[in-house]
DNA sequence: TCGAAGGACA
């Protein structure tokens, strides 16, 4: 038969020359002839000879060579097709033509499942196979506990061991490597080591496959000692050494973040004769990826493209990774491109790593390719969120197994897709219940996921959305909303600002790549050169609290009140006033005592040094300004500019956290935000900038690193991913906020970002009690401050920011109900707000300076008083200037402390207020 | 007496 092969001429009729020989052999030799022919690659020719058999006519002596034995050599042969369609006709036929099919036949087929992945199927196989009474052998065991693993059942894999010992069949040594290669496939590399064990025990003897698969199972318990002994072992024995072993190596390497081990095995690999393939070369640039060589991992990449291997989808994942964790996001988008260009079809992996990457980047050019990237891979199919509706109508996208950043694109495309429906279509077009699953319990081993939980929670809470934590009984975290409710919220006119604030660009028009790698390439340097010139301010010149008198420590907040007054009425840019009171920090670190009375003078001093200091632009503002705003000489000031100037013998330089904090949000393309859109991205946490001025603990960190804390804490708040930026953390080298340094400075912004959000909801609150009460209630009058307080803010009510998420509902229930009676009763209702606000019963205000305690009857009265200062007033229910009066001087306290002199948070918001009436421009317009 | 089946990588 071999001969008849060897013979054969590419156009010659097969069926027509085997046809003689035939009428010699039986069914078995047309079984080995079938199988011979797919050795030698002639998988179609072999298909083609076994349908002229079937096709034969019923009386040909042909159709007596179709019995099981060829039929079950061809349905083998599908196992290279992939044809499981086919296989199953051929077995549908067999029952058909009353052909028995034995244990063989049904191992076959189950084996077409596996290869063609139905997985289900090949089970229903080996169920219909037992329904038939025939009994399975070792061959089929070992089949099935293939099945069992790669459906991720390793417990019934090894079961399968048990159960066929008790149907009388004996595993042999294969059985054991296949259920040790089940068990890593399951990511049980300890199972697996237990198997190994087991096989010892029962007396067997490992072979190459079982020393290949110990490698993997140690490399994935990051044992790489053993799993080098294991080689060791082999080159003893002298045993068969094949890709798979240092593919299997090169990963255990990587795995215990061995890339330098890695490419030493790689170089041993080539001295042995082993070819490396494409899976190799993977593990290789994944092992460089994992040690952060992107280099490393560029070169093993190239290597590999001149050595004739073909990167992969998989190849390209690894080396995205790579450039991810070496901060070359561009790259990695060429990466990308390059991978399209070569006709390599991305997969969902390879979505997620490259959207991840440009995401997690926080730039915002870099997001908008992430957001266009997404919508690209839903074209292709994949991040489908089919409409999946559970119990009553519910419908909900899913974001449980998603990373961060395809998480926060594919929930701002969701979202959306809900405005265009609630829109153009009605409420009543949208799903009565609408669900955002963050947590289904099981896959939450994943870290990125707790992120994307509490994201999402914070999110919908800073913004007031409608969404909800509710208790699932299928999902561990979902939030759920009916469909009015969310219609209301997203044609609701603060909606497109709020989900601006997530995606800041996304409305711009579209970008060309020329110009984000222009944008990008200007941005790093200048950000690289700013930061550089931080780091040298920050290297050389240091605060030393203890120099600073106890009357400055005293003073300070109220200086400060008054430089952010002065600052704000002379229309100085943002930076001017916190550099001021850096200089004027420094000098008062500088260990000569500096009269009590002269304070003030040393402030306005600062601020006109700072304001010379700074950028061209900066105004400097003259004699008579100063004299009239300050009730201060100008020679005097004039004087005192001079002695700080002597003091610091001329060192005037001061790089404040706001400078920092700027510098920050410039690197993440701040500059070309939308001017609406930059409340949403920057304005709480310049707001936290101008409280961090007052916080004393503060002073002990560098302000680059204070500058970091307040981004963190205020993107963590309003759940903006990622919390901190990896360009940011690329720019300052802090690559975690858990430093010493940074988890003292982190903590402080929280608790200032805590106190801002209640100062600012009580704000809201009273504005609103004002409102509702009208002018029919009577004499109500609100401070100054609150009545030109920002009542419409562009991204949503001032109230909400955090404030569900951090406020005990057994406080906000009751005062939020009075608020709601506040029409009828508004001096009382006053009352009831105040009477809860106790120290203590927030947990973000147990330290704050300011405790309102209720009366013994909070009912009738109440006593507003600041537990760290004076007290601020007393008032009394039913008087309504008086209520009011009490609690607008308790939120001055609360806002920044005990200095009482004005309303603290209100110098941020006019900061604010600047900023978004046109940013850095705008201010300065004003000034010229 | 025959005929059936692995394995490494993001």
């Amino acid at each position: 038969m071999a001969v008849i092969i060897q013979k054969l001429q590419p156009n010659e009729p097969l069926p027509e020359v085997i046809y003689r020989a035939l009428h010699h052999v039986d069914s078995r030799a047309v079984a080995l002839l079938l199988k011979d022919l797919s050795r030698l690659g002639k998988d179609r020719r072999a298909m083609e000879l076994f349908d002229w058999l079937r096709s034969a006519n019923e009386r040909s002596p042909l159709r007596s060579l179709c019995d099981v034995y060829s039929y079950t050599a061809t349905i083998s042969l599908c196992i290279h097709g992939q044809d499981v369609d086919r296989a199953l006709e051929l077995m549908q036929e067999m029952r058909s033509r009353n052909i028995e099919r034995n244990v063989h036949t049904y191992t076959a087929l189950m084996n077409v499942c596996i290869k063609c992945g139905k997985l289900a199927l090949a089970l229903d196989i080996y169920n219909s196979m037992r329904a038939a009474n025939c009994m399975p052998n070792v061959v089929t065991y070992n089949t099935l506990v293939d099945v069992y693993g790669k459906l991720g059942q390793w417990e019934r894999a090894i079961n399968v061991l048990d159960m066929m010992r008790h149907e009388g069949v004996e595993p042999v040594l294969r059985t054991y490597n296949t259920l040790i290669i089940a068990c890593n496939m399951c990511n049980q590399p300890r199972e697996a080591l237990a198997v190994y064990q087991r096989l010892l025990a029962d007396g067997f003897t490992p072979n190459s496959t079982t020393y290949n698969a110990l490698i993997s199972a140690y490399g994935k318990t990051t044992q790489l000692g053993k799993a080098l002994e294991v080689y060791q072992e082999m080159l003893r024995q002298n045993m068969d050494r094949s890709v798979i072993t240092y593919s299997s190596l090169i990963s255990a390497c990587e795995k215990a973040g061995q890339w330098e081990t890695a490419l030493r095995i790689f170089a041993e690999m080539q001295q042995d004769n082993c070819l490396p393939n494409t899976v190799t070369y993977n593990s290789l640039v994944t092992a460089c990826a994992q040690g952060g060589q992107w280099e490393k991992a560029t070169e093993v990449f190239e290597q590999m493209n001149a050595h004739g291997c073909t990167p992969d989808v998989v190849t390209y994942t690894a080396l995205i990774s790579a450039y991810e964790r070496g901060g070359q996001w561009q790259k990695a988008l060429q990466a990308f491109h390059k991978m399209c260009v070569q006709g390599c079809k991305p997969d969902a992996i390879v979505y997620n790593a490259i959207i991840d990457t440009l995401w997690e980047t926080g730039i915002i050019w870099a997001q908008s390719k992430a957001l266009q990237l997404f919508l690209k891979a839903v074209q292709q199919g994949h991040f489908r969120q089919e409409p999946l509706v559970r119990r009553s109508g519910r419908v909900e996208v899913n974001l449980h197994a998603m990373t961060a950043g395809v998480a926060m694109v594919c929930l701002y495309c969701w979202l959306l897709e809900l405005k265009r429906i609630a829109t153009e279509k009605g409420p009543q077009h949208l799903p009565p219940v609408l669900a955002i699953v963050t947590d289904m319990g099981k896959a939450s081993r994943e870290q990125g996921n707790c992120i994307v939980k509490e994201a999402v929670a914070a999110m919908m809470s800073f913004w007031d959305a409608p969404f909800r934590l509710v208790q699932d009984g299928v999902y561990s975290s979902v939030l759920e909303a009916s469909n009015l409710h969310v219609a209301e919220w997203v044609t609701s006119t603060s909606f497109n600002a709020q989900l601006a604030s997530l995606f800041p660009i996304a409305n711009s028009t579209k970008m060309t790549d020329e110009i984000y790698v222009m944008r990008e390439q200007q941005v790093t340097q200048e950000c690289q050169e700013a930061f550089a010139a931080v780091q040298h301010f920050e290297n050389t010149h240091g605060l030393v609290l203890s120099n600073m008198s106890p009357a400055y420590v005293q003073q300070r907040p109220v200086l400060i009140s008054r430089l952010l007054d002065l600052s704000s009425k002379l229309s100085l840019r943002d930076e001017v006033v916190h550099d001021a009171v850096l200089l004027m920090d420094r000098t008062a670190s500088q260990a000569k005592q500096v009269p009590e009375d002269v304070l003030p003078l040393v402030g306005v001093a600062a601020l006109i040094i700072a304001a010379k200091q700074g950028d061209s632009s900066d105004r400097v503002p003259n004699n008579s300004e100063i004299e009239q705003m300050t009730e201060l000489p100008a020679t005097a000031v004039a004087k005192m500019e001079w002695n700080i100037r002597g003091l610091l013998t001329d060192d005037i330089t001061a790089i404040s956290t706001m400078r920092c904090l700027k510098v920050y949000l410039e690197r993440l393309g701040y500059r070309y935000l939308d001017k609406q859109d930059v409340y949403g991205m920057a304005g709480f946490a310049i707001m936290l900038a101008v409280e961090s001025l007052y916080d004393l603990s503060l002073l002990n960190c560098r302000p680059s690193v204070v500058a970091a804390a307040i981004l963190y804490a205020e993107r963590r708040l309003r759940g903006a991913v990622p919390f901190w930026p990896s360009m940011l953390s690329k720019l300052t080298g802090y690559h975690d906020m858990s430093t010493p340094e940074l988890t003292v400075a982190v903590r402080v912004a929280q608790k200032l970002s805590r106190k801002l959000v209640y100062a600012q909801m009580y704000k809201a609150q009273l504005i609103q009690l004002a409102g509702q009460a009208g002018p029919s209630a009577g004499p109500v009058s609100l401070a100054p401050e609150l009545a030109s307080g920002p009542a419409v803010n562009p991204a949503g009510p001032m109230v909400p920011p955090g404030v569900r998420a951090h406020m005990p509902t057994v406080v906000m229930a009751p005062m939020v109900q009075a608020v709601m009676q506040a029409p009828a009763a508004h001096g009382g209702a006053h009352a009831a707000v105040a009477a809860q606000w106790q120290p203590g019963r927030f947990d973000g205000l147990s330290q704050a300076p300011t405790g309102v305690q209720p009366a013994t009857e909070p009912t009738s009265g109440l006593v507003v008083a600041a537990s760290t200062g004076p007290v601020v007033s007393t008032g009394t229910a039913g008087d309504d200037s008086a209520a009011i009066q009490a609690l607008t001087q308790a939120m001055q306290g609360l806002g920044t402390g005990t200095r009482g002199m004005r309303v603290g948070s209100q110098s941020a918001i006019d900061q604010w207020q600047r900023l978004g009436a046109g940013g850095d421009e705008g201010a300065r317009a004003q000034g010229q």
